[in-house]
RNA sequence: GUGGAUGUAGCUCAGUCGGUUAGAGCAUCGGAUUGUGAUUCCGAGGGUCGUGGGUUCGAGUCCCAUCUUCCACCCCA
């Protein structure tokens, strides 16, 4: 019979046992930052209805769809009525429309779900991946201070990941917007067509943004192009740095005015919130692609590790939720992609493989004695110890292969001597040592053994 | 979606001008007087040369198509 080729579709990621584990730590640490600051967990279907998913989007975003549709429906022809959702935001704007009566506001939720995209293949960039977003929504408003707040919860989950010092960039689509309204630019697609340009600009360096300003549709003047680029180059350095380039930009439009508010506000409360100011920046050239933002917007980057990109992005939005209530549901959130961000730390080597979750193995040395094996097993397991016992024997060295293999740490070895003077000897696979003692005393051998272990790394 | 490159064993690769039965290293599995992983030694399995067509007496090698992977753009996590 001819074999089927066994292989994941393109653009998924797949992992080896320690390398999941690693990546669910990764999870695991994110998850708890989150909830850390009182986000509570929300899971919505990995698909949606069509007419939910595909609201006025259209372009780029449908393009990229996944649409779900059974073998009886394709058969009748007929068109799908759902699709894949390509990421949290959307479903979340369904979520809280539909629950709106029951949820309390402001809502602060968390979810930590694959989302799906049709990407044209590329490395490090995936079709299926993990999105671990944060938002808060109020009823009607919501106050400036989340944004603040947000910041503190990216700090502390990258902290928390260990992967190298880090940078929260921050800037303000309204000042944006003034900005380009005071240079005659006030229409928003255009706005939008600049900001995009803009937005490359720490990718592609000042000199290629000034020339596809000047080219193309754009048409810039070169004074035009020169006062841009002066603005968008504006960085900070320290919290008194950032204040004090914040007032350099003097007055415009009212608009202009209110984005330089709320940029101090958020400042003041980042810091009072207790983030190092070597944490975060004023980047003025931060624009976020995504047209709902409407105010702050943040990007997250590792500084020693810039080809990565950013790490950690979102902003406010004023409007969440507009396509599915008639409800005023402003939001502040953000989104770490984290599929692809474990994919890149592993390039990087900045993240290895994790420690298997079996913590012992129980070495099987006499087939006859398996209930002796199995005995000592349940007691490890009682006393809260991932244990694993050898069912079908074998050579012992085969065994410590296996266990070596696996990753698990340490073995526990019992022979006729031990059985004679009932003991065990518990051996470290690691070090390629081992000691023996009373049976009686195994578990609490092996809790010293393994919170040394622990805190070893 | 647009443009460009790539493909030989699980992995990294060799394979002459188109010429017999396609090779190596690593990895895997088994064995080397049965209570300890390494090294070493012996042995084994594993490839319709991405797939399909074409040219030729003869194709891993030349041509076409297609798929995969990779790069740039678009977009974005």
């Amino acid at each position: 019979m001819a074999l089927t080729a066994a292989r994941t579709p393109p653009g998924v990621l797949e992992l080896l046992p320690l390398d999941q584990i690693a990546f669910q730590d990764m999870l695991d640490t994110i998850r708890r930052s989150f909830e850390r600051f009182g986000f509570l967990p929300v899971e919505t279907p990995v698909m949606e209805l069509t007419e939910v998913l595909l609201t006025k989007e259209g372009g780029e975003t449908e393009r990229q769809v996944y649409f779900v549709q059974s073998t009886g429906n394709l058969e009748k022809g007929g068109t799908p009525e759902m699709a894949l959702r390509f990421d949290l935001t959307v479903p979340l704007a369904r979520y809280v429309a539909e629950h709106e009566h029951q949820l309390n506001f402001p809502f602060r939720r968390y979810q930590m779900q694959r989302v799906y995209r049709g990407e044209r293949q590329q490395r490090g960039r995936f079709r299926e991946f993990y999105q671990c977003d944060i938002d808060v929504i109020g009823k009607d408003a919501l106050s400036i201070r989340y944004d603040a707040e947000l910041p503190a919860v990216i700090y502390q989950v990258f902290r928390d990941l260990k992967i190298g010092p880090f940078t929260i960039q921050l800037n303000n689509r309204k000042l944006l917007r003034g900005f380009f309204e005071n240079l005659g630019q006030a229409d928003a697609d255009r706005q939008a067509l600049i900001l995009r340009e803009i937005d490359k600009l720490d990718k592609v360096g000042a000199d290629k943004v000034a020339q596809s300003l000047r080219d193309g549709d754009f048409g810039l003047s070169d004074d035009a192009i020169a006062q841009i680029l002066h603005f968008v180059q504006i960085r900070s350095f320290g919290f008194a740095d950032a204040m004090t380039k914040l007032s350099a930009l003097g007055q415009g439009s009212e608009t202009f005015n209110q984005g330089i508010v709320e940029l101090r506000e958020v400042l003041e409360l980042i810091r009072a919130l207790g983030v190092p100011e070597s944490f975060y920046a004023l980047n003025l050239s931060i624009a976020r692609g995504l047209d709902y933002y409407t105010g702050t917007v943040y990007e997250t980057h590792l500084t020693d590790h810039p080809q990565i990109g950013s790490i950690c992005s979102g902003g406010r939005y004023e409007n969440l939720a507009g396509h599915y209530t008639k409800s005023h549901l402003p939001g502040v959130g953000i989104s770490i992609g984290a599929t692809r961000l474990y994919w890149q730390l592993r390039e990087a080597g900045l993240i290895g493989t994790g420690k298997s979750t079996v913590q012992v193995l129980v070495t099987q040395m006499i087939d006859a004695e398996l209930p002796r094996y199995l005995a000592i097993a349940n007691e490890l397991r009682q006393a809260g110890i991932n244990t694993e016992v050898v069912l079908e024997g074998g050579k012992l060295a085969r065994q410590f292969k296996y266990a070596e293999k696996a990753g698990i740490a340490f073995a526990v070895v019992v022979g006729s001597d031990e059985i004679a003077k009932d003991t065990v000897v518990v051996k470290d696979l690691r070090r390629r040592e081992q000691f023996e003692v009373a049976r009686a005393e195994l578990v609490k051998a092996l809790r010293v053994e393994l919170e040394q272990a622990q805190a070893m790394g």
